[in-house]
DNA sequence: TTCAACGCCTAGTGTCGCTAGGTATAACTT
DNA sequence: AAGTTATACCTAGCGACACTAGGCGTTGAA
């Protein structure tokens, strides 16, 4: 569970790559070292809702071997956004810390 | 919103302190350095779900001055589970702060 | 040819914490 | 004395979020 990140952790993943949904799923897997192994039904719906949010746009791509693919890239308005999540990811996760106790 | 860590803030909180639920309130805000201020209805429910889970035990208090109010503390269980949460919140921290690009 | 991996999708559901309301006492103002 | 604010507790209901559990179809390997 992402807790309510999953947006940014999208946005971060995608960055300037322009990934399908498949492989935004390994890519978070493999970035987050492990850590977050996501379910399609978990990103499927929220690349859509994104799309929908005017922060990212999709296209469909047929590949020389393989099935068509959906891509997702940022647009401006998902690149300022991620710009802002990141801040806001910062600002809660000190404050997590601070209640915590700090990583010493 | 604290996103799922909730509790963890709760029992940090709570420490070796013995508090009322008014007091926790104030106690996250100023430990969050004004990040969090939560509403009543968020910490009431939670401090009696983690009382009926054993993390909690508390006991009404008469002082001198004002009136009756029901104090929390960890149980040897509730020490337990802070610690765990603890460690899950820096793992969790970590594998979001990678997918976003580390705190540089 | 059958099985796994790839690749996309959605309806329904459970968890979580917030909204919005209620009750009551104590302290401060006017 | 009366009204307001701060203290102090509580709950029903709701909305956001992401996961479960299913479905569909393609490609390549055993």
């Amino acid at each position: 569970m992402l807790k309510g990140h999953l947006d940014a952790v999208l946005l971060a993943t995608i960055g300037d790559e322009a990934l399908h949904g498949y492989a935004i799923i390994e890519a978070i897997r493999a970035r987050s070292g492990g850590h977050f192994d996501l379910p399609e039904g978990t990103i499927y719906p929220a690349l859509h809702r994104l799309e929908l949010a005017g922060l990212l746009a999709s296209r469909w791509v047929q590949p020389d071997g393989g099935r068509k693919r959906r891509v997702y890239a940022l647009t401006d308005s998902g690149r300022r956004s991620l710009v802002e999540r990141r801040a806001g990811w910062r600002s809660f996760a000190s404050g997590i810390d601070l209640v915590l106790g700090a990583r010493t």
